[in-house]
DNA sequence: CATAAAAGTGAGTAATCACTCACAAATGTA
DNA sequence: TACATTTGTGAGTGATTACTCACTTTTATG
């Protein structure tokens, strides 16, 4: 990945964020990234491709974050860190979870395997721990995750997370 | 509001919530509501008078459900109330919901101070019925529900409602 | 240095877009 | 019936779109 590549992906990445893929032309993707519309074309094919390119570059990342939970060997220490998750996004990768969150509504992303194995991961977490239906607890505690999530990334200076987290570690006696 | 209005509002709507209001051309709209594109501007002024009109037509029966809730008198039963909400949403209104969320994404919603009173509404049900700290109870109850609209939107056939409305029931004691 | 490959440009193109408008049909209203 | 208003049409328009291509500049390699 070049230089001038990453310049077109963080200008395009903003963009689709911020008004949504279908109302970001190229041109104005090009003037953000400081380059001529033709190498966009150039260095991605198309539209389609600089999207998928993006998608691919944070996917990188979110694979990273999940073989680190599923690392761990203690069920309390993976629901811990799975509940840490929405938290400890940063602040730098908000564009990116907007983009994965808008496309998740035309379904064209390409995430949802992640939810699938954090659902397993925390449910086989919470039968580990005893709880009567491990997987309905999962597929709660990912719904509050995902919630929480939404409500982070749209509340500019969202000032209830530490409680939230607080709340939900207590809730699952993680303190 | 007139049958071709309808008409050309449900097709709108279907067309939006698929595809995104961005990748949605008039033309389309006026050949699946089976009227002539220059109908929609007639009756709508512009592809974004038409979004509006959406909006507020839908609007009115999200109203209508907030009135009946904060009619209720005991805290018990507003937030039985709260909870049923994303559960008994009528599979006709899912094209509605999913626009919903999905301009969330792009900040051009106006259903935002809903989401307030639904919050102001289950603070005072939860001060009442005597939690420690009701505002962060509310916030969390809000996230939840959001949480569970977007699966239910998002997965088709979800299978798990009936269980986790009675895990959530049961969790404020409302059982 | 020479030369080939890669990176970068910007004018151009066909297609598509939201929207207009002159007109026709339908619906009042007396 | 006569006439006005509303409803509906579809061809047309300028703007914008994603994308191409002939070309220039930069970089890599011997």
């Amino acid at each position: 990945m070049t230089e001038r590549q990453l310049q077109i992906i963080h200008a395009a990445l903003q963009l689709f964020a911020e008004d949504g893929v279908d109302a970001t032309p190229t041109s104005k993707i090009a003037k953000t990234a400081g380059v001529s519309e033709g190498l966009i074309f150039r260095h991605f094919g198309s539209k389609d491709g600089l999207l998928k390119a993006i998608l691919e570059y944070g996917g990188e990342r979110v694979a990273a974050f999940y073989a680190k939970i599923a690392n761990e060997s203690q069920p309390k220490d993976i629901l811990r860190q799975i509940i840490e998750l929405p938290f400890s996004i940063d602040e730098s990768e908000y564009d990116f979870w907007r983009l994965i969150y808008t496309l998740k509504w035309q379904r064209r992303t390409h995430l949802e395997n992640i939810t699938e194995q954090m659902l397993s991961l925390s449910s086989k977490a919470f039968n580990d721990l005893g709880y009567e239906a491990p997987e309905l607890e999962a597929e709660l505690l990912l719904i509050v995750l995902d919630g929480v999530a939404t409500r982070a990334l749209l509340t500019e200076s969202y000032d209830m997370k530490t409680q939230v987290k607080n709340r939900l570690l207590k809730q699952y006696k993680l303190d």
